[in-house]
DNA sequence: CGTTCTAGAGCGAACGTTCGCCCATGTGGG
DNA sequence: CCCACATGGGCGAACGTTCGCTCTAGAACG
């Protein structure tokens, strides 16, 4: 328990007989003018004594921490967790360390958050916080004191954006089920003031009005992010418009709450009502039925945001968009319609099951089939 | 975007006119023992400079950071996230700022993001990656450099454990399953090396053995707590033992599996067969059925590390062991027994539905009840 | 044998703070 | 009138590095 301080490379240069210059040449810069001999009476010094560099000292005399800062929304959602652990493990790779603030609720505390991670000198920040996206205190500290790139809108720009074509996802969605037939297409969306909402939102109406439609207030529901939201807004939707056949969610998360919402009224899905989401987080595959869904590339998302932030800390100027990165549409079995050939490869290695659990003797063989040969698959991810 | 160079507290003393160490007392430092109006120069040279007070070499001088490291697993887990997020927001509330590690698939990097951890000089750090179990390593490290709290054990000692009551946990599923006359119960786990997987495991054969059960091996399926694993783990089970009439999951993530699996495999749920499982995930109430599970306080769990680490950096003595959280059973639909009130109150306002979807009149009469009822609960929780 | 190189190591300064102590001025009391 | 003391502010040092320059000794070379 008495734990020893830290040792300096002072005390590693006396150990070793040089100067602590000599010493901090050989056991951090990287020109090493010094003989194998001292080398190695240094390295051997700071081996016993268990030395390890401040990096705190490092970064002062250098300007630079090599941390870049992450501002992220409750990350206790699948689909945000996603980005920011694939931005983390790429700022990893390129040897900078990441800096976390959770937004609160609501996100009032953005701004404090991004002064903190200012007066912490991480040499760049990531903003992955849709509520910060009015926030014009928040903007103007990026925009003033250090490299960033936002997964969001800026008010006032001047800070990169990155992220996927919200708007195609839209009309991806509402496009699938307009081809299977559906003329009465309900959606139920994040909340109105967001963008990705909005985009979203413009591509639904995109495709009803490409096929003929017009679409009616009665058929779109705000919702929140949250099952628990998606489930009200799906009783909400059904009891404004009964004869609704189909419902595009505006994420996956959302979508647990529409399919349990489908459930308890007594609609089966996709026979009575076909469902459609967007982001295909881990286990869209494994809802009941199996999530179709517009897959968005979030971890992808997440690494170009490090990408690109990387390249602006290093002074490459770069451009304030980016292309959006595209996103895909992943047919599995809530929408009804027969699984695209990519699905059953990449998702789902059994053949289709009916939505109502009946076995007849060929499913029962070719699903034991499935059985082995997934077995296969398994990989070794583990938690707690 | 020609940023400009951050203002040292020395340009701000020279526009205020005052030495820098007495523009340092009231810009930062506590006893100011400075005239109001010297005050009001100083704090207006510093508001027109835009001045941003330098952590880093405040850390160098006072040897503290105020940062504390966490190495996670793969936060993608809901389960996981979970506890990281209430950490981070725990630490912020107290001054503290968060630098997250999260490990690769296997978690051999363990070491290394302890090691910058280390040499970013955080105050202390909070494991939370069971990959890290037996990493001795890492566990060296934890002891020899800096104050550490781990959710899991930590080969040698010397490094203050909490967490829940995982024994509990296992024998709270398995009661509840033998209580309603299940005598066949199966149990898909988390990887045998875990410690946790091992307790709950025992926890299960203790309730099995009370009622006067052997456990049986072909009962119990090793799993990797994926839901892909999940299902595989399953199909295997009802191979094995066709006769099952239950199953206890080691977490809602795998059991997300396991529900698609019995679903694919035409067992209806909780007629045919009854799942309870463990964490409580935020979305374990929307699954379909309705997930009964033993609630595992991980947020709670993240909170408490840091309320300990906190103080064994503050140099209080803390106890190596604190007493386990408690484990809550919650009672849904997935394993067929009548709701609990409490489940009734503050999960599922909705009167249970059958598991098939098949409407009765009184059914769908007190199910639009319920829907406005629910109205009322939404959050504003966002995201994207 | 003298000059020029070069390898090896040392040294001073700087990064932006905090901390403790010192100094000057003024104020009140005996 | 002198001393003690409080108040306001300055000053040097330290935190643990990196960086660039200087110094020295010996080797290479003509």
């Amino acid at each position: 328990m008495a734990r020893r301080r830290y040792v300096s490379i002072k005390e590693v240069a006396a150990r070793a007989g040089v100067s602590f210059q000599t010493a901090g040449k050989v056991l951090n810069g990287g020109d090493v003018r010094v003989s194998a001999e001292t080398q190695e009476r240094i390295l051997a010094a700071a081996a016993e004594l268990g030395y390890r560099p401040n990096t705190i000292a490092r970064s002062l005399v250098q300007r630079a921490t090599a941390t870049i800062g992450l501002v992220a929304s409750d990350a206790t959602d699948v689909a945000i967790a996603q980005a920011s652990v694939a931005a983390e493990q790429a700022a990893r790779r390129h040897g900078h360390s990441v800096l976390v603030g959770h937004l609160a609720a609501g996100g009032a505390d953005g701004a404090d958050i991004v002064r903190t991670l200012i007066e912490r000198r991480v040499d760049g920040i990531i903003a992955a916080a849709p509520e910060v996206e009015e926030d014009t205190e928040v903007a103007e500290l990026l925009r003033r004191y250090v490299p960033a790139v936002s997964l969001q809108a800026v008010p006032g720009g001047g800070v990169p954006l990155v992220g996927s074509n919200h708007r195609d996802t839209g009309r991806l969605a509402a496009d699938h089920l307009l081809a299977l037939g559906h003329t009465s297409i309900g959606t139920v969306t994040g909340p109105f003031r967001r963008r990705v909402t909005r985009s979203r939102l413009h591509g639904y109406e995109d495709a009803l009005r490409a096929a003929g439609l017009e679409p009616g207030e009665d058929l779109v529901t705000e919702s929140d992010w949250t099952p628990q939201g998606g489930a009200t807004a799906t009783r909400l939707l059904l009891e404004r418009s009964p004869g609704l056949t189909a419902i595009f969610v505006h994420s996956d998360v959302m979508a647990i709450g529409v399919l349990s919402a489908l459930w308890q009224a007594g609609r089966r899905v996709p026979e009575d009502i076909a469902v459609v989401s967007c982001d295909d987080i881990p286990f869209a595959e494994f809802l009941t039925p199996p999530l179709t869904t517009v897959r968005v590339p979030l971890a992808e998302t997440g690494r170009q945001a490090v990408e690109l932030l990387l390249r602006s800390i290093a002074g490459e100027p770069v451009p304030e968009r980016t292309p959006l990165l595209p996103v895909e549409l992943i047919v599995r079995d809530s929408c009804g319609a027969p699984s695209s050939p990519r699905a059953r490869q990449n998702q789902q290695k059994e053949p289709r099951r009916p939505a109502r659990p009946e076995r007849t003797s060929t499913e029962k063989a070719s699903t034991e089939k499935a059985s082995t040969e997934r077995a296969r698959t398994d990989q070794t991810k583990e938690r707690q």
